[in-house]
DNA sequence: TAATAAATAGATAGATCGCTCTAGTCATGC
DNA sequence: GCATGACTAGAGCGATCTATCTATTTATTA
């Protein structure tokens, strides 16, 4: 009960922040949708809302890596993860009806500026993910310092896709997005054919 | 002195939204850090801070749109504008530290689900961007097809590479993204040439 | 079962929010 | 000179913000 008390808040703050933003969502709201005792929070999170909201940021940014991870399998083919994932955002964004797209990006460029932790958790995210992802495509047989250009590459436009994607309630940027990297990656593949074949 | 208050509310509004949202900006500090008596605010927008921040995405989204448009000039080399807009990009997040990247982009991901008015001046200012990004491609050569999936994929990289470079506190993300889109660009108009001569 | 800790419950403080209101200043045209 | 409208100036309203506080209930362990 305890427990689920805290996960009710979390769930439903990583929800509020990711549509509404870090700023735009107030604690009053976190605690009725996650029908949890006002007091709770200030219970769970001495720090107040700006620890719940680092926490937030590393759970979400957590389950969305192993989401990536869930696609770029260790020995799969890293050309169908790629269009894989971008089809699957897409899919998400539109059956959340533009709503949700990443997990912390509007928090991130919320509090880059105004709150040094939150900034310091958003960056550990992002970290995570592109040395995830780098790591999977080094398993592929790229060079270490292309598959980490990949990854940024990657990431960046998936981001940006988001960005344009919730405001022009439209997949198009997200499947222009998947289509561009998703042909990065098969070349990058393909020279390294090539490399070896020499 | 009228129109220089107006002027002034409008600057101080799209730099203090770009770094902290619209949601985590107050109309009080806004007034403040522009000098400007508080009732001019409602007298210059009576339709109140979302017309403000409706005014202030349209405003600053023409700005950048400019700036594009000064590097993608007509008959000039697409490779080149692509790259020098990266790298001034970067130049200009670093030199900020890390907090003036995209002028609208933490607007339109708070408002997109809340503000209806507010994000379509964000969808209207990227429609903006993509279509004359996508006319100066047409202008090189390319098709009108290929042209807008490059200017998506251009602008959401950029897009992508702000929102990781601000929270990483690095500008590589968008050297990545620049190399990354340059090189697009090049392979486009080499295929073009290709295409040509036979 | 008694004792202790954990969690619930919500009233309330104090600050700040967006906004309205009235009063005053200033420039321009009659 | 004086009327008119544009703009300045800021006090203050009700609502909402985050956070603290005490009291009570529930769970755990001795």
């Amino acid at each position: 009960m305890a427990a689920q008390t805290r996960e009710r808040i979390v769930n439903r703050s990583a929800e509020l922040f990711r549509r509404q933003g870090f700023a735009g969502t107030g604690v009053k709201q976190i605690v009725a949708e996650a029908s949890a005792p006002f007091g709770s929070l200030y219970h769970f999170f001495p720090g107040g809302k700006e620890q719940l909201g680092e926490e937030v940021i590393r759970w979400s940014g957590a389950i969305y890596g192993q989401l990536l991870d869930a696609f770029f399998t260790p020995g799969g083919d890293p050309v169908a993860a790629t269009r894989n994932f971008f089809a699957a955002a897409a899919a998400t964004v539109r059956e959340s009806d533009y709503a949700d797209a990443c997990p912390i990006a509007t928090v991130a460029l919320e509090v880059s500026s105004t709150s040094e932790p939150m900034r310091q958790a958003c960056a550990d995210v992002f970290n995570g993910w592109v040395d995830g992802a780098t790591e999977r495509l080094v398993g592929c047989g790229l060079s270490r310092k292309r598959s980490r250009a990949l990854a940024f590459s990657m990431i960046a436009s998936l981001e940006g896709a988001f960005v344009l994607s919730r405001a022009l309630r439209s997949t198009e940027p997200i499947e222009v997005a998947g289509a561009t990297v998703t042909a990065e990656v098969r070349e990058a593949m393909a020279k390294r054919r090539q490399r070896q074949r020499s």
